[in-house]
DNA sequence: CTGAAAGCGCTTACAG
DNA sequence: CTGAAAGCGCTTACAG
C-alpha cells in the first residue's frame, strides 16, 4: 500500500507538507493562489488519494458509521439499510455493515469491531427483548459514549443514546380495531420469538386491543422471525383450527407479526388447499416493498422503513448539547387489502 | 475519542508498549507467562480496545472490504450482500457498503472513498455495459491495484482483477430452449437499460436461442431495471400485442430479464384484467427469495446469489501469485413454474 | 500566508 | 524474552 503521500505532493509542488495539507482539504485560510494551484496540480499528476486512516488518527473522527442488522437479505433490514446509506452519504460518512444472524455473540463482536474502528456512531437495528442488553455490551457502549461515540437503536429499548421506535404496540392495536370494524370477530395470532421486542410488542398491542372489544385469539402460535417461521407456524395453526378448504363459517383472521411471516403462512395454507381470504384471512406488518404485488394483496401496517433508517442516522449525527437521549416515534399506517376481505 | 491507549495498558502492567502490543495480538513469541497475564489483566481492567486506524497505519492492511451495489434494498443486491457479509466475517474483514443508485458519479465517488480508506479489496456489484468503465475509474483502479489493492467485479467485464460472472447469456438461451420445448412458439421480451451488461446479455442470449429455433420475438420493449420498469414496459407490451382478457389463442410468452421486473409486469397486466398464465405467460431471472411465494409461481433462472457474493470475497482475498486475473463462471438453473404453464 | 515540529496510537526491525 | 526508537501519513497549534 505504498501509495502517493502528502509529502510527495508537497515536494513536487515545492511547498511544505503543512501547506499541502491545508490546500487539499478546505482549511478556511486560502493560500496564495499560485501555491494552491501548484499543490492541486501536483496532487492530480501524482494521483494522490489522502489516507483516511492517517487523517482519522490525526483528527478526531473517522467518518465511519456502523450499522448492525440481523440479516441484510431480509427486506425489512435492507430497506432500513437503504435509508441509512442515503443519509450517511448526505453526511459524508461511510457505512460499516455487519449482519448478526440474530446471534448475540456475533452482535457483540460487531460492536467491538466498530468501536475498534472508532466509528463515529453505531446504529443497532436488530431488536431484542427489553432488559436483555447484556452487561458486557452495555459496558462497552458506556465507554464508547464516554469517548464521544454515539449510539442509536432502532426498535428496541436502551437506557441511553438515541432511539427510533416504530409504534409497534399502538399500530398493532389500531390494526385490530380496523379489522374488528371491518367485521372480523374470530382471530388468531402468529407471533415471533419471545426475545424479540418488536415481535412481542406487536403481538401484545394486537391482543390487548382485541380484549377491549371483548375478544380473545382462538389460538396463538409462533415461529422464527422469517418466512419459514411463518410457514411452519401456519401449519400448526391450521391443524389447531381444524381448517378445511371451503368450510362455511366466516374465516378466522390471523395476525402475523411481519409481512414476511404472513407470506410464508399464505404459502403453507395454499399447500393445504386453503385459500386466502376465503378460508382464512391474514394481516401482516411492515409493508415490505417487494411484497406489494403479492396476490392476494396483503393487509398490513405501513412502516416508512427507509425513513426509519435515515432518521436513525440523523439522530446519531445530531449535536447533543443537552438533550443527549432522543427518541423518535414512528407511527404506522393501517392499510386494509384483499387478504382480510370478507365476502 | 480519548480512549484507553496501549500505552495506558503497558504502564499499568509495568511493561513496555512493545511488549503490550506483542501480548495483545498474537505475535508468535509468547512472553513470560506472568507478563502476558499482567498485560491482559490490565487491558481488561482498563477496557482497552485497540485502535484499528492506528493499527492499519502501522501495519500494511486495514481489514476493510468495500462493497458497491446499485441499491441495497433491491433483493438481488441484498442477497449478494449477505454472501459478501458472511464471507467477510469468516475472513475477519469489515464490510464498507456503498449504494450508487445507478449513478456513475456516485459510483466513482464510492471507489475513491474506499481507496482513501485503504480498503484491502473492493467488490463492485453494479453492472454496466462492456467498455463503459470510464478512464478515470480505470486509472484509479490501476493505481489501487499497483498499491496492492484487489478488485473483483460481479457480472461485468473488466480488463483486470477478478470477476464472478453469472452465465447470463448461456442461461437465458437455455431458458428459451426450455420454453420452446414446453410448447411455446410466440415470444416477447421485456428488457432493461441498454447500458447494463447483465440486462443486455440476458436479452441477447434469449433472442439468439429463439433464432436457432427459427423464432423471433413479436415485440421487444424495455424499462428501468426495477419493478416499476417492468410494470410500465408491460403496459406498452400489452398495447403493442393488443392483448385482451380471455382471448382464445395460445398466450404469448414474455421473458422479463429479472424477476423483479417480471413481478411488476404481472401486476400491470392484472390491472388490465389480464391473467397469467392464461392470457399471457412470463418468465423472469434471478430467483429472488422473497418472490418465491408469488402467485402464480414464477418460471425463472435460479442464480445462487449469496454464493456469488461469497465467491467474490474469496476471489478478492485469494493469494494472487501468478494468476492474478481470475474469473469464476456461475451457471444458472432453469426452473419452469406456473407462470409459463400452457393449459 | 507558510513552515518546523509535535502528536495521533499502533507495529516492528534492531539491540540487548 | 524485552525495550527504545523509528516510522506509518496525516493535522494543527505555534512561530515567524
Amino acid at each position: 500500500m505504498a501509495a502517493v503521500t502528502l509529502q510527495d505532493v508537497a515536494m513536487r509542488a515545492g511547498v511544505s507538507q503543512a501547506t499541502a495539507s491545508r490546500v487539499l482539504n478546505g482549511s478556511n485560510r486560502v493560500p496564495g493562489e499560485g501555491v494552491a494551484d501548484r499543490v492541486r496540480t501536483a496532487a492530480r499528476e501524482l494521483g494522490y488519494v489522502p489516507n483516511a486512516q492517517a487523517q482519522a488518527l490525526a483528527r478526531a473522527s473517522t467518518g465511519l458509521l456502523g450499522l448492525i442488522v440481523h440479516d441484510i437479505a431480509d427486506p425489512y433490514f435492507s430497506s432500513i439499510a437503504r435509508g441509512v446509506q442515503a443519509a450517511a452519504r448526505a453526511a459524508r460518512k461511510q457505512v460499516l455493515l455487519a449482519g448478526t444472524d440474530r446471534d448475540f455473540d456475533i452482535e457483540r463482536e460487531a460492536v467491538s469491531t466498530f468501536i475498534a474502528h472508532r466509528a463515529d456512531a453505531i446504529v443497532l437495528a436488530g431488536s431484542r427483548q427489553s432488559g436483555d442488553l447484556d452487561r458486557e455490551l452495555e459496558a462497552e457502549f458506556g465507554r464508547y459514549r464516554a469517548n464521544g461515540g454515539r449510539v442509536v437503536v432502532i426498535g428496541q429499548p436502551l437506557a441511553f443514546g438515541g432511539a427510533v421506535e416504530p409504534e409497534n404496540h399502538f399500530a398493532s392495536a389500531e390494526l385490530a380495531d380496523a379489522l374488528v370494524a371491518a367485521g372480523h370477530r374470530q382471530f388468531a395470532v402468529i407471533g415471533g420469538p419471545g426475545n424479540i421486542r418488536t415481535s412481542v410488542d406487536r403481538r401484545n398491542g394486537f391482543v390487548e386491543a382485541l380484549g377491549r372489544h371483548g375478544l380473545t385469539p382462538l389460538v396463538e402460535v409462533s415461529g422464527d422471525f422469517d418466512r419459514d417461521g411463518g410457514h411452519s407456524a401456519a401449519r400448526r395453526l391450521a391443524a389447531a383450527l381444524e381448517l378445511q378448504p371451503g368450510a362455511a363459517a366466516p374465516p378466522v383472521c390471523v395476525f402475523a407479526v411481519t409481512d414476511v411471516m404472513a407470506i410464508g403462512a399464505i404459502a403453507a395454507w395454499r399447500e393445504l388447499g386453503l385459500s386466502v381470504p376465503r378460508d382464512i384471512c391474514v394481516a401482516g406488518f411492515d409493508d415490505i416493498p417487494t411484497l406489494r404485488d403479492h396476490t392476494p394483496s396483503l393487509t398490513t401496517v405501513v412502516l416508512p422503513l427507509e425513513e426509519i433508517g435515515s432518521r436513525a442516522v440523523d439522530l446519531a449525527l445530531r449535536n447533543h448539547d443537552d438533550a443527549d437521549d432522543l427518541r423518535e416515534r414512528i407511527p404506522g399506517r393501517i392499510v386494509l387489502r384483499d387478504s382480510t376481505k370478507l365476502s
